[in-house]
RNA sequence: CGGGGUGUAGCGCAGCUUGGUAGCGCGCUUCGUUCGGGACGAAGAGGUCGCAGGUUCAAAUCCUGUCACCCCGACCA
């Protein structure tokens, strides 16, 4: 089909949008693909609405290929359904409330595992009909703290999710191995330069998790790969080497020190260095006591957790947070501190921690054996020597430093570095929480039901696009790849009545080849302003109608290499034939 | 929720300190010239200066309140 530029309802900008910071949004703004509405909520013009349909095309592909069935739920759904999973009150401010005239409550869906859960619960009863998976390319709706980057974090998106229903774990295990399977032909097709990173598996216990992260700059999921091995991880999930363990023999008695004003890190190896202890101390011989907070799911009460980490290293809320979800974390206030007086602010070590009966936990890089600078739980006292496994034992081990750029990969001891990432797909074993939550039952073979177990996978669709214009773009525009480009030439009309002529009927010849052609056929704008425009848009090859039309050429230009060449019309033809063939 | 910033024409911005006829660029309309890298000239259309209140002879400008939006953080599949 040819889209003619000089009807298309298509506007450029030859400014950046002023509330726009990333390349995407920038972008997919200029070239008149997308529109604001509101916080996080956009309009799809033409030419984006392309993009968005070519996206969802391949993504529907790929699933119905490994054998899901599509379906399609509504968005809008009410209460009850959402009061059955707890979620109603659970998901709080994210969720979008709206009432009916009855004054009944709904929600605008923001993921669907409980209408994909009743479904086959509804249908299915037999043992017979297992395994069988589910998807749906459907608009989802939260309402998010902070959308940001246009379309890369919206309010209102559009996500492909699927779910697997099977009667065991070995059959779980097959379908989330089918659909990883699945997302890598997809994002492979559209493009998308993805790593599959391991993510924190969360609440469910023990069950597999992986995300596709697109990487970017612009992104807002930190993860960490080996430069050696294929390892990569999420920064919630990520493991990195640790020393041997040591012989806690080998270390002296603790040893008392004096080290007034000595709150933080800093200030103490200060100290330490004036004492003429024999030896030059760093942060990294300390030992950092932070104190936090937690409260378990349904309870009220925060309790204290003292985490410990090598003083020349920071906790990471984040990725703490990951590792005990459903439980919550928090730094401990100044007035949680006050309810044990036996934590002395700036002097807390880990020597009296079960006497007092305070949790403590420790990253795994203070290994058993280790000796330590610590508090000596007394203002203005420090201890040395000070050794896991003597002098102290943690409660349990938990990764809580702050990954650093060249820290040890704990697979093969390559060197790890930190990167961004979009995240654009996710896949997990779901196991049998929905199902246990809405009975979902198959009759077995011997009469008695078995509990089926679920699996649960998403692809960001718009979010796709946005991750796709940050990995193809130049300072010039937009640069698709074939399979989601909104059309597959872009024909430039650079003359009068002869070019123009000749560009339609070339763009004819194309169209009936199966081509997708964009036509500018403007002939109110100059040469200059097409060119500027073809590139701003981003179709990946462009034809140029000019003044070789004397001789019969026309010039070939690749949008993503800049490469150009004079043919003749013929060739023109055969070449983009062959370019879309290959695509 | 905390911190920072911005609201003036469709878009991007100046004007505000020191109150006095609301401006610039792009875009848009008409005419002419130009026509392969965001052309030129001429003539135009387009704005309750976010909203409300106050001070003043007079408010885009000063004061108070309020709303909205953007960025960073917290939070979040």
């Amino acid at each position: 089909m040819t889209l003619r530029m000089s009807t298309l309802f298509l506007r450029t900008l030859r400014e950046d949008p002023a509330d726009a910071e990333v390349p995407s949004h920038k972008l997919l703004v200029r070239a008149g693909y997308v529109r604001r509405i509101a916080p996080g909520i956009y309009s799809w013009l033409p030419l984006g609405y392309r993009v968005l349909r070519n996206v969802e095309r391949i993504v529907r592909e790929e699933m119905e290929r490994m054998g899901a069935q599509e379906v399609h739920f509504p968005a809008l759904i009410p209460r009850e359904i959402y009061e059955a999973s707890n979620r109603w009150s659970e998901y709080g401010d994210t969720l979008f409330r709206l009432k009916d005239r009855k004054q009944a409550d709904y929600l605008l869906g923001p993921t669907h595992e409980e209408l994909f859960t009743l479904l086959v619960k509804s249908e299915y009863s037999s043992y017979k009909d297992y395994p069988v998976s589910l998807f749906q390319i459907q608009t989802k709706y939260r309402d998010e703290a902070r959308p940001r980057a246009g379309i890369l974090r919206g309010r209102e998106f559009v996500m492909k999710d699927s779910y697997s229903f099977d009667l065991d774990d070995d059959g779980l295990a097959n379908s989330y191995a089918a659909h990883r399977v699945a997302y890598q032909k997809t994002f492979e097709r559209l493009g998308l330069e993805y790593r599959i990173v391991s993510a924190v598996s969360g609440a469910m216990g023990g069950s597999a998790s992986e995300e596709f992260l697109a990487p970017t700059e612009s992104g807002e999921d930190t993860f960490v790969q080996c430069d050696n091995c294929d390892y990569a991880a999420n920064t919630e999930a990520v493991e990195i080497a640790v020393p041997a363990a040591h012989d806690s023999s080998e270390h002296p008695d603790p040893q008392v020190l004096d080290t007034p004003n000595t709150p933080t890190i800093q200030t103490l190896v200060d100290r330490l260095n004036t004492l003429g202890l024999d030896r030059e101390f760093s942060a990294a011989d300390t030992l950092k006591n932070v104190v936090l907070k937690t409260k378990a799911p349904g309870t009220d009460t925060w309790e204290l957790l003292v985490i410990g980490v090598p003083g020349d290293r920071e906790v990471d809320m984040k990725r703490l947070g990951g590792q005990l979800e459903p439980t919550e974390v928090m730094q401990a206030e100044p007035a949680d501190l006050a309810t044990e007086p036996r934590l002395v602010k700036g002097y807390i070590g880990p020597q009296i921690l079960k006497e007092i009966g305070v949790r403590y936990l420790v990253d795994p890089l203070v290994v058993p054996g280790s000796a330590w600078v610590t508090g000596a739980n007394e203002a203005d006292k420090h201890a040395a020597f000070v050794v896991r496994g003597r002098d102290f034992e943690p409660d349990g081990e938990i990764g809580a430093v702050e990954i650093r750029d060249g820290d040890r990969c704990a697979r093969c001891g390559g060197h790890l570095s930190i990167a961004k990432g979009i995240e654009i797909g996710h896949i997990f074993q779901l196991g049998r929480k929905y199902a246990d939550t809405f009975e979902l039952d198959a009759l077995g073979p011997d009469g008695k039901p078995i509990r089926i177990t679920m699996g649960s996978y998403g692809i960001g669709v718009s979010r796709a696009v946005a991750a796709l214009a940050e990995q193809h773009h130049d300072d010039a525009g937009l640069i698709w790849p074939r399979s989601v480009a909104p059309a597959d030439v872009h024909i430039v009309v650079a003359g009068k009545q002869p070019q123009l002529d000749a560009a339609q009927a070339f763009a004819d010849r194309l169209d009936a080849a199966g081509i997708g052609v964009l036509l500018d056929d403007r002939t109110d704008v100059s040469a200059g302003v097409k060119f500027k425009d073809a590139e701003l848009i981003g179709v990946p090859t462009i034809v140029v109608v000019g003044r070789g039309l004397a001789n019969g050429e026309v010039e070939v230009r690749d949008r993503a290499t800049g490469e150009r060449a004079d043919v003749s019309l013929d060739a023109a033809a055969a070449r983009v034939v062959e370019l879309c063939a290959k695509g």
